[in-house]
DNA sequence: GTTATACTTAGGTAATTGCTTAAGTATGGA
DNA sequence: TCCATACTTAAGCAATTACCTAAGTATAAC
């Protein structure tokens, strides 16, 4: 059970060189080497990005031989996703009470 | 022209008081006394994760008289939301990609 | 005018972050 | 067997973060 973590998941996409890795693996599957290829940073920082990726349980990987093959993992994906959905959901249930309290009463308030 | 960043916005939400004073202000405008309370720290404490939410453009804020009203800015936070939907928009299409392919070769590959 | 309220500004500090280089450890190929 | 590949581990360092306390500055109320 990893994910569940929104302090995690929203850390770990704060970073753009994180971002970008996501964004890769969102198109498929990518060994460590290939996911490190774009960017201008050492190997181990790449790792250590990773790793926080997979803390947050945003990214899952597994080794077979010496590469590492990572992908990503929608669950966490959808956690953070859903924490939007209620605070627009919210904003948007009090705007509606707002209308229709300003619908009722188009100019001065009761009270 | 604020917000726009995605750097700055999942860093502000990255943090759990954050995300709470967000949460809060989803339900409605309030005062920065009013963010503060529910939190065991310093006004100043508080005062910096606000200013972290206004770079970010999530929130916005009008001092009149000698109290700060906040309010959520949605724009900022559909960008982030958007970030996912693409996100996820991506994967589903690799795997429905993925899909038709199994379909089509159903046990070795063409390749 | 005095005093309480609602922030605001200015430091200071311990912990965390985002890198780095150097030196490993397995694994696969010639 | 030797060597290249694909990471991995360890240690260190400058910058940033998340707080704090103390001392402001405007308003509002009395």
């Amino acid at each position: 059970m990893p994910g569940g973590n929104l302090d995690l998941t929203f850390q770990a996409l704060a970073d753009p060189t994180r971002r970008a890795m996501v964004e890769r693996l969102s198109l498929g599957p990518a060994s460590v080497s290939e996911l490190a290829q774009p960017h201008a940073m050492s190997l181990p920082a790449i790792v250590q990005h990773l790793a926080l990726l997979e803390a947050s349980g945003l990214v899952a990987s597994e080794k077979v031989g010496r590469v590492r093959t990572c992908r990503i993992a929608p669950a966490a994906l959808c956690l953070a996703e859903q924490w939007f959905n209620q605070r627009r959901a919210e904003a948007e249930q009090r705007l509606d009470r707002l209308g229709e309290h300003l619908r009722k009463y188009p100019d001065g308030e009761p009270r």
